[in-house]
DNA sequence: GCCAACGTTGGC
DNA sequence: GCCAACGTTGGC
């Protein structure tokens, strides 16, 4: 099992967009490391939501539904996407600020990567910021 | 609206 | 293969 956070503008494809629809067909990337990443995504994987530009927060969890095929949007055969379902809504929502800060999180893809949309999250980041999410533990 | 940090393109 | 110019992303 892989951990993975993708970023998405919300005014685009939103968290409650993802929940209203059930599930959602991850499309659009044209940069080649965020292509490798949805490449390696398997089956039940989960994924960090989070809403760049306004928001800038993680504000769910998402489980890839179906692996990597070719991206309908574009001809073009290098793209691909993956389907995704919501599997989780953060009960308040992790800060890029709040992340920035935690010292736990130094070394996370989000912050080192600021521009890269997909992106791997090694288990104990995903749990840290999984938990500071959660009401029952702060 | 600005700018830093990239990624891409194209001339040489 | 290098690098300047340009485009895009995303935080501030």
């Amino acid at each position: 099992m892989n951990h993975w956070l993708v970023k998405s503008e919300p005014f685009v494809y939103s968290y409650d967009d993802l929940q209203r629809d059930g599930r959602g067909t991850w499309d659009g990337v044209r940069n080649y490391q965020a292509r490798n990443n949805l490449q390696a995504m398997r089956l039940n994987d989960l994924v960090l939501f989070y809403h760049s530009n306004e928001g800038l927060a993680v504000v769910g969890v998402a489980q890839v539904m179906k692996e990597a095929y070719p991206d309908p949007t574009t001809d073009d055969a290098r793209w691909v996407v993956v389907d995704l379902a919501p599997v989780l809504r953060l009960d308040r929502p992790v800060t890029l600020a709040q992340i920035k800060t935690d010292n736990r999180l130094n070394e996370i893809a989000l912050i080192k990567q600021s521009r890269l949309s997909v992106m791997p999250i090694k288990p104990q980041e995903f749990d840290l910021i999984l938990s500071l999410g959660t009401h029952e533990n702060n």
